[in-house]
RNA sequence: GGGCGAUUAGCUCAGUGGGAGAGCACUACCUUGACACGGUAGGGGUCACUGGUUCAAUCCCAGUAUCGCCCACCA
């Protein structure tokens, strides 16, 4: 290089004043501001560019960014980054919360510690409440979102219980009324007597509990009548008993079946029936049948058109049964059934403790007491065939397709869907009863009559999250939004929701958007599932078990690129990701790895205008044909969701083939006359460009920084995606650069063996290496031979190149031996396995022409390698 | 009980019908003018087990064991 490109390198090096270390807090929140400010990341309907939409899983409000959706939202923005920059109209559809359930519970726990509740304050005053909570909450959420670097229009973000989604919900719920599919019918439902609500399914926590197993007999005591023994852990509901099963082929029973027994404590009479559900081979066979307060016994009260007493109250206190035990709690009564059948000398035996699992409710605790109540249903068999046919015949795909088969199981198997919830935050149901008792659904701009009142119940809030990837586009109005961006590109969940929020999405959207036809009323094209964050040792992640970590912090103490760029590296579809602390610090380190060869490259003069030269040699060609390369595998597996292959790629491009070779090389090529210099300065640009943009969607901030200063471009986000051009891939190049890479590790190797240090400078003569001798010399540190030149060792590699090395003193023979005998032994190893191949006929008949070619070549070379190791050890010295 | 998946280096995970890989950790040497958050060289694995198919199995098939997840059930 001249002293004057020298002087001009470092007066741009000065300006750009990059420090040696990269600095994320000094970056990061600057780049954000100024891509809001520009406006990057809004989407405009009215734009022709094509659409590429996101369906995004609203953050729960709960405080503080769990790593899980840090994860997530980290997937989902590599995606719209790399759409944006390939042309295309990329939207995110933003909202907070469809999780009220996970709301209500927190205000109320807020409420609790305030020594109020609930009731106390009143359905208007609580709902007040929650707007409050989320006004706090939502906010800090969303900052702490932006500080991922996600390129969210947060300006279009909506609430599930803004008034367009409710218009959304309403709509659903008359169009799906009016069809038939929305029912009322009294069923069984999660009691929560502490609550005085229903739980959903997903509310219920299932704990193995040490209870009692109590048998005892019905009927008669003295054989006078007929009489069965029965088991329970839940004595006191024999209050509500109705009928006896038996199973219907049980020999044992058979004469009893259509008898009447009486159940003790009351004067009742109650049937004993045949239903196949019962096990006969579970305690005696026989089975108390409480169809009001238990879910088997309900099935089987309906089978059989039974009686349903309800003996409880909402506060779980035993009512309506005319004995001695009304008023008392569930579980004082359960005793004390026990003590009074005891006294009968009814009861015939007890197993305690008896390990079984009983629900318990999620929010407060305590078991969970089956109830018959009226509630309202969506009736799914319809709209699940919908949803199933939709992905069977492939216009929606789901990533990895292996998932496919749970999302069939869940689809194929749907009871109908329990939507009301005994909540007061969320959608209410818009059927209003009339004082004498009609009822009626009105839809959006319908008003009920005078004197009608609205069903005090809400919908269960998957109702209106199965809306959102059309609700939020403003539908049921013909937004253009919608018109634009509906159905959407892809969703990107984790596959523990594939049942709860995907299904329902699917129904909802085939269903209210069926009048686009088959082909355009799915809610996406693609479902990407991706696994769990766990941690170092493949744990779930939870607070219980303390081992969950705080996004924020690791942003805190190795920047935000280098989390993000952890998260993509362990992005394997449908696979859960364990992340550890060392991960993040190893991204950090590749960041600062990119940081660092850019500075290097903007030290040296490296540049993006001008033509990249058509004639490239060496290293030059070598690169860019393996950018290129690069740059097509990259876009296979970025459209394939393979995020944790994409990083790996250019983690392992950037570093051992554009750090430790290619700059290396590049640092002789700036030396050699400024012809060769400005190509490769050239060249330089030309790959760190293409590398930058390639990584910007998982490393936005660095990219940014780096981006910026090398091309003095606007922005890396709204530049082009990289297109791979074919016409550059040189496999000569390649083929001589791999042969260099082979001389100069085997020479490394003779010296490392030799304790040679590193910098030490060795004469050499070398013998023919095609036009590489200054590169190898500057890799090996390998000096031009004096007149007086005497080599005291030399060393032919397995490319056949001679090399005579002057170490000054005796060579270590013995170092030597042993590496040329763990050569001998590998080379061996080689001619056996490749020689047994080539030695059995049967191989030589069966297998691919290419395969045996390949042994062959295989073995030709252990061969050769054989004879030169040989006779490199015949002309060490002897002992 | 039903279904799905996993088992590969000390740890966490890729991978392929024909030469066993990565990151971290480990060993030795090295502050070489981009980077010690670095460089160079190296050690380490009967690819869970048992059978089968095949010229050839870590890979395909069957079974076993262990682990994980989902669903159902637990009178």
């Amino acid at each position: 290089m001249t002293d004057a490109t020298t002087a001009a390198a470092i007066d741009r090096a000065g300006a750009t004043a990059l420090p040696t270390q990269y600095q994320p807090a000094s970056v990061e929140g600057p780049l954000y501001e100024r891509w809001v400010q520009r406006g990057y990341f809004t989407a405009d309907a009215g734009s022709d560019r094509p659409p590429f939409t996101i369906v995004i899983p609203p953050p729960n409000v709960t405080g503080s960014l769990h790593i899980g959706h840090a994860f997530e939202h980290t997937l989902i923005d590599a995606l719209v980054r790399r759409a944006r920059m390939r042309g295309f109209e990329a939207l995110w559809l933003p909202g907070m919360d469809h999780a009220s359930i996970a709301v209500h519970a927190l205000v109320e726990r807020a409420l609790a510690a305030e020594g109020t509740s609930r009731r106390e304050l009143g359905r208007d005053a609580f709902i007040d409440r929650v707007w409050e909570w989320k006004a706090e909450h939502g906010g800090a959420i969303l900052a702490q979102m932006r500080r991922l670097g996600d390129s969210v229009d947060w300006s279009r973000e909506r609430f599930t219980m803004d008034e367009g989604l409710s218009q959304a919900v309403r709509t659903m719920f008359k169009k799906l009324y009016d069809d038939g599919l929305i029912y009322r019918a009294e069923r069984l439902v999660n009691w929560s007597p502490a609550l005085r609500s229903v739980l959903s399914d997903a509310e219920v926590d299932h704990r193995d509990v040490e209870g009692e197993l109590v048998s005892m007999t019905y009927g008669s005591l003295d054989g006078s009548g007929p009489s069965i023994v029965v088991a329970t852990t839940r004595v006191e509901t024999m209050l509500g008993d109705t009928a006896i099963a038996v199973h219907p082929d049980d020999e044992r029973y058979r004469a009893l079946i259509g008898a009447q027994v009486e159940l003790p404590l009351t004067a009742r009479m109650i049937p004993i029936i045949a239903d196949a559900h019962v096990d006969p081979a579970f305690g005696t066979g026989a089975v108390k049948v409480t169809p009001a307060h238990d879910p088997n016994d309900f099935e089987i009260g309906q089978r059989h058109g039974l009686p349903m007493l309800s003996i409880m109250d909402e506060q779980g206190r035993i009512a309506n049964t005319g004995t001695e035990f009304d008023g008392m709690d569930r579980f004082a009564a359960r005793t004390a059934v026990r003590e009074k059948l005891r006294e009968q000398g009814r009861i015939v035996a007890e197993k305690r403790p008896y390990l079984h699992s009983v629900g318990h409710s999620e929010r407060s605790g305590e078991p969970i007491e089956p109830r018959l109540s009226l509630q309202w249903f969506v009736k799914v068999a319809p709209l699940a065939e919908a949803a199933g046919a939709a992905v069977r015949d492939g216009r929606v795909r789901i990533s990895p397709p292996e998932l496919a088969a749970r999302y069939f199981d869940w689809v194929d198997n749907l009871h109908d869907w329990c939507i009301s919830r005994q909540l007061w935050w969320g959608h209410r149901i818009p059927v209003w009863y009339s004082p004498d008792g009609q009822l009626a659904c009105f839809g959006p701009g319908e008003q009920p009559p005078a004197g009608w009142t609205q069903d005090e119940d809400v919908l269960d809030t998957w109702f209106s999250a199965g809306l959102w990837p059309f609700s939020t586009l403003g539908w049921p109005e013909q937004t253009a939004d919608l018109a634009k961006f509906y159905p959407t590109s892809v969703l990107v969940t984790g596959y523990d929701i594939l049942f709860f929020w995907v299904v329902r999405m699917m129904m909802f959207g085939l269903y209210a958007m069926d009048d686009r036809g088959p082909a355009g009323a799915m809610p996406f094209h693609t479902i990407a599932l991706h696994g769990m964050v766990r941690d170092q040792h493949g744990k779930k992640m939870s607070k219980s078990k303390g081992n969950s970590v705080d996004p924020l912090a690791w942003m805190d103490a190795y920047g935000t690129d280098a989390l993000r760029f952890t998260f993509a590296w362990g992005a394997n579809p449908g696979t859960d990701v364990p992340i550890a602390e060392d991960n993040v610090a190893g991204a950090r380190n590749f960041c600062n790895k990119l940081w660092n060869a850019t500075r290097f490259a903007l030290l040296n003069g490296a540049t993006v205008t001008g033509e990249l030269p058509a004639e490239l040699t060496g290293a030059d060609a070598w690169i860019v044909s393996r950018l290129n390369r690069v740059i097509a595998e990259a876009d296979r597996l970025y459209d394939d969701y393979e995020f944790a292959k994409v990083a790996d790629l250019l983690y392992h491009f950037a570093w051992d083939e554009v750090c430790d070779w290619y700059l290396e090389l590049a640092k002789v090529a700036l030396g050699a006359g400024e012809d060769q210099a400005a190509v490769t300065r050239r060249v330089l640009g030309e790959v760190l460009d293409g590398l930058l943009r390639l990584l910007h969607p998982f490393v936005p901030f660095v990219t940014e920084a780096l981006w910026t200063e090398l091309t003095a471009g606007e922005s890396i986000v709204i530049a082009q995606w990289p297109q791979a051009d074919s016409s550059r891939i040189d496999g000569p190049a390649e083929a001589a650069i791999g042969q260099l890479q082979s001389v100069v590790i085997e020479v490394r190797r003779f010296r490392s063996d030799q304790g040679v240090k590193p910098a030490q400078r060795i004469p050499a003569r070398l013998g023919n290496l095609s036009g590489f001798e200054a590169e190898v010399r500057a890799l090996l540190r390998l000096t031009e031979p004096d007149p007086d030149f005497a080599p005291t060792s030399e060393l032919t590699t397995s490319a056949g190149v001679r090399i005579e090395l002057d170490l000054s003193t005796a060579i270590d023979v013995e170092a030597e031996r042993s590496r040329l005998n763990r050569d001998l032994a590998t080379a061996h190893k080689e001619l056996e396995q490749t020689g047994k191949k080539l030695a059995n006929d049967k191989f030589l008949a069966n297998a691919k022409a290419e395969v045996v070619s390949s042994i062959r070549a295989r073995n030709e070379l252990a061969q050769a390698d054989a004879v030169r190791i040989v006779a490199a050890l015949g002309q060490l010295p002897q002992r």
